[in-house]
DNA sequence: ATCTGTCTACCTACTGATAGGTTGGAGATC
DNA sequence: GATCTCCAACCTATCAGTAGGTAGACAGAT
């Protein structure tokens, strides 16, 4: 079966505002991509602030039970922090693409506020997910030199989004492994 | 005598950018502004495409001339690197706004390629400086547990980037505090 | 006389959004 | 089984607003 129109609106505006940033597509772009009429996609998205919380809100509980996966899947904290790492490099796509939240992180301004809180409540859980793959680190030795597993959380989401930033900027995914290369370097399990 | 036209256009098209991005304002927008009409701004910079590459321009000559104003003030790698956390700190504004590099990579496929290529020289030469400052750190001690000064100075930018971009997009200081409280734990002298 | 800076007036392209109408199928009623 | 009603899903046509940009006139300084 093919999939529906509301998904594939959505998957078309993930991949559009990951790419080209909220404010980089439009309701023609969708309309053309998904093969609809523009005024249709208001009948599943009202507004595109209603869209904007629905793509967030998809990517959350997508992403949240990704890294509940890797959790389960990888026993030490120096291979779970890489799985992690890994995400962020394949969302780059050969820095064509950002992941959904520094995306929406780059244009606060036209998300609703709705929006804004659905991003603070998911740069929360992860850094609680960090803090935890850090914790685990220190005491099973995988990852070297920690001491404040929730410092080390916060840099880490920090590195990760900053470099994505930059390496999509330049269009050069060698930027991205520059600057983790040194946190790289610190694992190992 | 008052700031010429050229200028004050400058500086709230750079205040405008860095709290909303290069797409958050509009000539009309600078127009109100400044105190002149909109098609006015034209004669002084024929397209925006054009005042982009002006605007970068300035802020990558200011931003030059001020780290090499650090390098000599402050002696050891430590005091330096903190001058430059405190850089970005201070653009942050409470929240409300980013270094114009920052900015302009966060909407890359509204800028001129010239202005890409301005992006890409000017972290190139701020991670030359940090790799500079990396080293004196080392050698002088001021800077705990440097082991490659070149991996250090791209994760350096990285998290002072990401953290800017997340602090701004929830208008909360705490999270660049937070994020670079690490580094700021390594740091002395 | 020319140049610089500014103006009024306008243009085309596009944005998100709305009004109002058509279609086709699901579910109830007879 | 035939009919009726309803509604999701889509359509055409259009809206007011805004974007960046242009043409041409005019005042004042050199």
């Amino acid at each position: 079966m093919p999939t529906d129109t509301k998904t594939a609106l959505l998957n078309s505006a993930e991949r559009a505002a990951r790419a080209r940033g909220f404010d980089g597509f439009s309701y023609a772009d969708l309309a053309t991509d998904v093969g609809i009429r523009k005024a249709s996609i208001h009948h599943h998205f009202p507004s595109k602030a209603n869209l904007s919380v629905a793509l967030m809100r998809r990517y959350a509980e997508a992403f949240e039970t990704e890294i509940l996966r890797i959790h389960e899947e990888k026993t030490s904290g120096g291979a779970r922090l890489l799985a992690l790492i890994d995400i962020y490099k394949e969302a780059l796509e050969n820095g064509k693409s950002l992941c959904l939240c520094v995306s929406f992180s780059s244009s606060p301004e036209s998300l609703p506020p709705e929006v804004i809180a659905q991003i603070r409540q998911f740069r929360a859980m992860l850094i609680g997910w960090l803090t935890k793959t850090f914790e685990a680190g220190q005491s099973d030795g995988s990852i070297a030199g920690v001491a404040h597993p929730e410092l080390e959380s916060a840099a880490a989401l920090a590195v990760l989004e900053g470099a994505q930033l930059a390496a999509r900027a330049e269009e050069d995914v060698v930027l991205f492994d520059m600057a983790l290369k040194l946190l790289k370097g610190r694992l190992s399990g």
